[in-house]
RNA sequence: GGCCCCGUAGCUCAACGGCAGAGCAGUUGACUCUUAAUCAAUUGGUUAGAGGUUCAAAUCCUCUCGGGGUCACCA
């Protein structure tokens, strides 16, 4: 370089973390490094601040060797670009991120069905048991939920003639966060016609084999020390099998919430009876049974099937079983990942269930489900009979990226605000 | 929200009742050089914040703020 740009260099005017652009001859240097003889020097861009300074460097046997390092976890989520800026595992997490929704988004589609859009803001939310968040509309001075699920409205669409659709999109949930739960995360739902929720496990199966194909090449794929094995058929197993096999409890004999509530008492461990919530329905003890006994085991992917009614409100009924509905839960690495049902498309039936969960629960309960008028109208136009199945897209990129933390798979996850 | 752990320089960490330190970054000077770091010198701190105990607090105690874990919650 000439004279004036060498003495720009030299007095550090042009430094480490600056954009500029260099016009010249490829060369290599004595010492053999790759470099450019540069004929022009223009600076793009000035860096005021110096990134925390990362360097690696590739030993003979290929490994790489760092030095230095930005790892505090809270200012790496605070101050994302910096964290991009500078580990480079980082950013190829949201590259593959892209991958794998963009692998669903193809399955989607060669099944069929059809990306729509449906309302954040409603006015009556609904399809899952969580607590809203709730803002306001002020030229119209009504109140709005920020949606929980996409269920109701993507259902309505079967009515409309659609005979399948699926979207991917934020939900939002008012509740605590942990390892794998952000406030809001995005959701995949599908409602497709004409199938029961087998016809949902096997489209299940075969879309998560092809994405840990898209990333992996192979349908295993590691994680947290196990390797996860994608291959269709899954397991199959009922709650009420997975529970008489892990705790030793057949609720069945239980027919009543205070009988199983004992029960389900005397199974636990002493240390966690001071915690155990009395006076919940019949259904929830169930559930909170086979979170306790059976979750953390379910490593391998497993559909768990079978589910208790008066908690699957918009779930069909298991022929000549009062107490079951046709729904399942798929879970792997002892995480649930997703929940599907044959749907329920009988107008007097929702409008029941409606009712005993008004019944059941108060009606500020995080799981009553309001009941939906415009819902009901429009099942009642007729709805065809459909599988429907949700799935936090959050968790499957962890899964398939061999992240710990879902705050790992989101760019900017939810961090509480600092003072002023 | 309960319980446990953590918060020291821009980054990564040490000091664990007795003078707040190191490496890297930064700054200054030298070098048409180097392959993480050329050499030399040097700046940098309300130890997250407030209060308390003590002759003396980064260190012990209380509260607040923030983070992590766990439980509750989360079909």
């Amino acid at each position: 370089m000439d004279e004036a740009t060498y003495q720009l260099v030299r007095e550090k005017l042009i430094e480490v973390d600056d954009f500029v652009q260099a016009t010249g001859t490829l060369m290599r240097t004595k010492a053999g490094e790759i470099s450019v003889h540069v004929r022009e020097l223009a600076l793009l861009s000035k860096a005021l601040s110096p990134l925390p300074v990362i360097k690696q460097q590739v030993q003979d046997d290929g490994t790489i060797r760092e030095f230095g390092e930005f790892s505090d976890t809270e200012s790496r989520y605070r101050q994302r670009y910096a964290d991009l800026a500078v580990n480079h595992d980082v950013r190829d997490v949201f590259i593959q991120r892209a991958q794998i929704i963009r692998t669903i988004r193809q399955f989607m589609d060669s099944e069929g069905l059809l990306e729509v859009e449906t309302p954040i803001l409603q006015p009556v939310y609904g399809g899952a048991a969580a607590r809203p968040f709730i803002t306001h509309h002020n030229q119209l001075d009504e109140d709005l939920f920020l949606r929980i699920s996409f269920e109701l409205y993507l259902k309505r669409l079967l009515v409309g003639g659609y005979d399948g659709v699926y979207e991917i999109g934020r939900d939002f949930r008012n509740e605590g966060v942990s390892f794998k739960h952000n406030t809001e995360f995005t959701m995949l739902e599908f409602y497709k016609a004409y199938i029961d929720y087998n016809g949902v496990m096997d489209i299940t199966e075969r879309m998560l084999a092809a994405v840990a194909m898209a990333v992996h090449g192979r349908t295993q794929a590691p994680y947290q020390g196990s390797v996860i094995d994608y291959t269709p058929p899954w397991p199959r197993r009922t709650v009420r099998e997975a529970i008489r096999e892990e705790a030793e409890i057949d609720y069945m004999d239980y027919p009543d919430a205070t009988s199983l509530e004992a029960a389900i008492f005397d199974w636990l461990p002493a240390e966690e009876r001071r915690e155990f919530q009395r006076g919940q329905p019949w259904g929830k003890l169930i559930e909170h049974l086979l979170g306790a006994a059976v979750e953390k085991k379910l490593i391998q992917p497993t559909f768990i099937t079978d589910y208790p009614r008066d908690i699957s409100p918009f779930a069909k009924r298991v022929a000549g079983d009062d107490v079951h509905v046709e729904r399942f839960e798929f879970y792997i690495a002892g995480m649930e990942m997703g929940n599907a049902f044959t749907e329920l498309n009988d107008p007097r039936d929702q409008a029941a269930r409606f009712e005993e969960m008004a019944r059941l629960f108060r009606a500020d309960d995080d799981d009553a489900a309001p009941t939906d008028d415009d819902y009901l109208r429009a099942m009642r136009y007729g709805m065809p009979p459909n599988g429907g199945f949700g799935m936090g897209i959050d968790r499957l990129i962890m899964l398939m990226t061999g992240q710990r933390s879902i705050r790992d798979v989101l760019l900017y996850p939810h961090l509480k605000q600092t003072g002023r």
